[in-house]
DNA sequence: CATTTTACTAAACAGTGTTCATTATATTTG
DNA sequence: CAAATATAATGAACACTGTTTAGTAAAATG
């Protein structure tokens, strides 16, 4: 009964159309006025097809979010070769930051739009894609405090300082509230600001 | 000649039964459920007659965000009372943080959403506003590094740190971001987070 | 009072997410 | 192989959305 596998394949190999064109559509003119409708144009389909593989909105948004933070996972992962983690940790800064500008819609949907995280509740799901990313930097932040190379404070604060940080300079400009500083030097002063903070919370030796 | 004054008021006060009722169900049922006609209905009118009013959805939409600006920088204003700047800063934070979860869709529209930012960039206009509470708080910062209290590094860097990493926190709990942390213990994080900061932050004597 | 200006609205347009009865296709069974 | 069944896909509809426009009622003007 080959059949049955063959099949399950099927709607794998359907759902993943259905999530890459929706990708693309993204990409290409935004989520927002991105529909149901243009992705089934694009895949040739009717859009009440797309209801045969995902239930709503909500979960092809996440499934899209969902690729998001498998692409972001991969960029991360080389890093984790590095011994040095407060070297590890500033460089997980700068590829967090390039992935948002390099993939803004991606980072919307994963960390600024509503929809995935409205899909997680109404199942009852657990975050485990976004859970995924957030340990490579807990874990980092806790091997630099055993290692005495940040200034003592609780990993979980220390996790979410750095993370609220760097994620609000990057949905304020994605946002559009840097406005009132000059855009083309958005780039350097973000590298400052990075800097700076890896100063204030490296352990003075 | 009262009359052509007389209508101008009543135009006034006609935008502003259209906010007020805008913003109340904003409150109620959360921006992204409430539509024209929702306000339409709740004002006795037809939708229509809105857009007599305002040129669209993203035009009242920055009404909406203005509305919330000016009530963020009246609990702002007393704060400019305390001399010692630092302390200044760090009362700023608790206000910020409070006003966001007391008015989580006026914070949405201000910060997060991108329609009232549209509407400015289709006019050309001024972010006037936004820049006013911001201007509070880089004043503020400025004034800490002239006195020396914090650490030294360019003032714009400063203050887009420290924006940057309270609006992170916020923005990650508004949009559920944090669900790795149990919910109960959230604000005595944010309040964790915000002391460790300004010990870093703030000069060692 | 007649005329013009203003304020308002009903109805329509083009779009949205979503559902469901119906049809076409593929698989299984007699 | 043909008939019966299960699966896949869709056209059409529903209830919405923001927005525009032609037409109407009321107010201001001469």
């Amino acid at each position: 009964m080959g059949i049955i596998e063959r099949k399950e394949r099927e709607k794998q190999e359907m759902k993943n159309l259905i999530l890459e064109a929706a990708s693309r559509l993204f990409q290409e003119q935004g989520y927002e006025k991105t529909s149901i409708r243009n992705i089934a144009e694009r895949i040739e389909y009717s859009p009440a097809t797309i209801y045969l593989y995902y239930k709503d909105k909500d979960e092809l948004f996440y499934g899209v979010h969902e690729k998001g933070f498998e692409l972001l996972f991969e960029e991360m992962k080389p890093l984790m070769n590095i011994a040095d983690p407060l070297e590890r940790l500033r460089k997980m800064g700068d590829t967090y930051v390039r992935f948002a500008f390099e993939h803004p819609d991606y980072y919307d949907l994963m960390f600024i739009v509503s929809a995935p995280i409205e899909n997680l509740h109404k199942h009852n799901e657990e975050w485990d894609c976004g859970l995924q990313n957030f340990c490579l930097l807990r874990d980092t932040v806790a091997e630099c405090l055993e290692k005495q190379l940040i200034k003592p404070v609780e990993p979980d604060i220390a996790a979410m300082s750095i993370f609220s940080f760097v994620h609000g300079m990057v949905s304020l400009t994605i946002r559009n509230r840097f406005i009132m500083f000059p855009k083309e030097q958005l780039p350097k002063m973000f590298e400052a600001s990075m800097d700076n903070m890896m100063n204030l919370i490296t352990a003075s030796p």
